[in-house]
Parts: structure tokens; C-alpha cells; sequence
DNA sequence: GAGCCAGTTGAAAACAGTTCCCGTTTTCAG
DNA sequence: CTGAAAACGGGAACTGTTTTCAACTGGCTC
């Protein structure tokens, strides 16, 4: 997890930028949050701990910070500007539909697809997007709970 | 491909909705894109043929289509709103970052993904997105031919 | 054909999220 | 300490989208 504050302090140096206040509660909010925030929510959460804390400064932290790699954009069928802390380097998510958590898989057997797409549309393939969404454990075994208790 | 109008005619009225003089305008903007469009190059484009068609029109038309599955949400690493003309049901297409086309393909195994990524987080994936991007064919023939001219 | 009704429409207003602008503050190297 | 670069916050501006509403279809029955 790339998420602590040296290493991330030392990715921003490398590109002359710095860590301040601002950006450490932005990241912290990001972090505890575990699972996919809104702009706004990390504006809230990280008010707390930094009151004086700008909206655009989390624009513009969230940016920097999809830069260097420190989070990630989350994508989802209907909303698509969220965040979240992001682990592994080339790992793709998995969005709880339910309660927002956010898991990360690394097992990431994408490379027969793409190929198999690059063959069928003669594309050269450069990115690609995979978001998977569904019920996470925790929300699964909720509603199992609460299907017995109603039965 | 079932964007002709009868099947769209078809889908629609099995769910009460019409097809009208508006929505047939939309319906051939997205077709002839040929590549993904945003609401307003839908608005733009469709007006041609339909000059009293308003924005509001587009929008509800393209979440109308996109329901009855006329049309597909095309996602990318930044854009995220845009639209183009759904071809077999349930495929995924790979969208060209250097002229917007889009191409469809269905060899579509992610199934062993999913499988491993349910593994390895517990969850249970319901949905997925996956968007592929890179450069067409066309694409790729022109720079080729670019950088023999410059050389 | 008249009348009805659900579906449809466009314009304008409202709205939400994001970016821009600008003067101020902080940080750091020298 | 000083100057330059980076970063900041607030508010205005902007963009894209949705809502609201009154008017308008087009098919239907009578």
C-alpha cells in the first residue's frame, strides 16, 4: 500500500511537489473511508481534521494524487467520478454495490481478453477500464441475516 | 444489429413508449456516428434532420435507448458520458483514443476473471465494466504512412 | 369526426459538480 | 532573511444535466 505518507511524500518530491496539511488530510480521508468516495465526501471528511480545508484544493489534491499513482479513479455503470486508496499497482477493483467498499483483486488474467479484442477489432489495445461491482462479503452475509430473521 | 427502426419500434412498444419523428433522429445521429458521442454531438448532429428537437429530448431519448438496449454507455479513463450504437447484446467494444470509433467484440471471457476475482474478495460480482481503449486499424495505417512521409 | 388520455415534447429555470481566477500564505533554497 | 515557487481558499463562472410545466401529439373509443 502505497498509501503512507513517506513514500507518497517522496513521489511528490520527484516531481517538485510538496506534502502539506491539505494533502495529508485528503489522503487520510481517502484511506479510512475503504471504499469509493465522492469529491464532496472527502471534502467533508477531511474538513475535520484540516477546517480550513478548500473544496478546490481537494480538485486539485485528488488530481495530483491520481498522478502519482496514491489513488484511483473509480468507475462504476451510473456514477463516475469517485476515489479510492489504491493498493497494488496495476490492480483493478471491485465495488460493493451495497455498502461502497472497495476491494482490490491483483489476479488480473486480463491479457486473453485484450488479445483476443485486438484480434477480433484489429485494434492495437493501449488501456483499459475493468470495473467489477457486486456484494461484498460483509453486505452478503447481512442479508442473509436478515432474510432469516424476516422468515 | 438492432438499430432499425422496426426492432426499436418493437422494443419500445413493449413498453408502451413510441417511436417518434424525435427519437428516430437520435436513434440515426447515434448510428452514423459510428463512434461514441456525447449528448451534445447527438443534439447537434440529430438537429440536422429534426431542427425543433430540443436538448431535454436527447437526453431522455438516450436513457430511453440505452433501457431497451439501442444504445451503449461508452466509458473511458476521463470521458464518461458518451454514447454510441449497441450492436449484439451483450458485447463490449473497444473505442479508438485517436478517432472515437468503436468497434464491438463478443469474445467475451471474462468469465475466468470474474471467477478469480470473486476468489480472491468474497464478493459476489453482479456487474462489470469493461472498456477497452486504443488505436483503430485506420488509425494505425495513417500513422504508419505519417512517419514514412516524414522520414 | 369529437373527445379522451397516456405519452411526448421544448423552453426555461434550477441544479450540481467542477474549474477558473486572483490575491494571500506557506515552504524552501540560497 | 529574502525571493521565488508552490500551494492555498473563496467566490465567481461555467458546463453539463435534470426538473418543471404547459402545450402538444397520436392512437383509441364512442
Amino acid at each position: 500500500m502505497p498509501l503512507d505518507s513517506p513514500t507518497i511524500a517522496k513521489d511528490l518530491a520527484a516531481r517538485g511537489l510538496r506534502l502539506t496539511r491539505q494533502r495529508l488530510a485528503v489522503i487520510e480521508a481517502v484511506t479510512e473511508a475503504r471504499g469509493s468516495v465522492s469529491p464532496i465526501q472527502v471534502f467533508d471528511s477531511a474538513r475535520r481534521r484540516c477546517p480550513d480545508l478548500g473544496l478546490t484544493t481537494v480538485y486539485r489534491t485528488l488530481e495530483v494524487l491520481g498522478e502519482i499513482g496514491a489513488v484511483r479513479r473509480v468507475h462504476g455503470p451510473d456514477h463516475c467520478e469517485a476515489f479510492a486508496a489504491a493498493g497494488a499497482r496495476h490492480g483493478h477493483c471491485v465495488i460493493c454495490s451495497c455498502c461502497g467498499r472497495v476491494s482490490e483483486f491483483t489476479e488480473c488474467d486480463l491479457a486473453t481478453v485484450v488479445a483476443a479484442a485486438a484480434r477480433q477489432t484489429g485494434y492495437r489495445i493501449t488501456e483499459h477500464v475493468l470495473q467489477l461491482s457486486g456484494i461484498c462479503a460483509e453486505c452478503q452475509a447481512e442479508a442473509a441475516q436478515a432474510r432469516r430473521g424476516t422468515t
